[in-house]
DNA sequence: CTTCTAACA
DNA sequence: TGTTAGTA
């Protein structure tokens, strides 16, 4: 498939798709056009780039770390090097960091809402014409 | 569709 | 560093 193709289905723009190739996170085929055509297995790892993307890891990381996820992961570690376990082990703590500042934000919001909701409900708590409020509801 | 370059947060 | 916009 082509580069437009991936981008749809991964919901990727096209120059992103483009960076991650530049990057070696994902490869390509050529045309006799000059166009790229991607394996459509390829639509499956870029939402799996995403994903690791979006838990803070770095393309160089993402891209050590790729052939590890490849499918069934029947322990085929061709590349267990301890430079590379160490690596993986920062990322580890580096995640558990996130995910502890995401907890304690998110317990800090859900603390406040459920006082916001407990208290007083500052906002037009006098609407004499509506006694059933479209607001009453999230 | 391609490539390259500059710019943003 | 990841991502976008403009260009040819």
């Amino acid at each position: 498939m082509r580069i437009g193709e991936l981008s749809e289905r991964t919901g990727t723009s096209r120059r992103l798709l483009r960076y991650y190739e530049e990057q070696g996170l994902i490869v390509s085929e050529r045309c006799a056009n000059g166009y790229r055509d991607y394996d459509p297995r390829f639509v499956d790892r870029v939402m799996q780039i995403r994903g690791l993307l979006d838990a803070g890891l770095p393309t160089r990381i993402i891209k050590q770390i790729l052939p590890c996820l490849d499918k069934p992961r029947s322990i085929h570690f061709p590349d267990a090097t301890p430079e590379m376990i160490a690596t993986l082990e920062r990322e580890r703590d580096r995640m558990t960091e996130r995910v502890e500042c995401l907890t304690r934000n998110r317990d800090a919001i859900a603390e406040y809402l459920e006082e916001v909701r407990g208290g007083v409900p500052p906002v037009v708590a006098a609407e004499p014409s509506a006694t059933a409020g479209p607001r009453s509801a999230d």
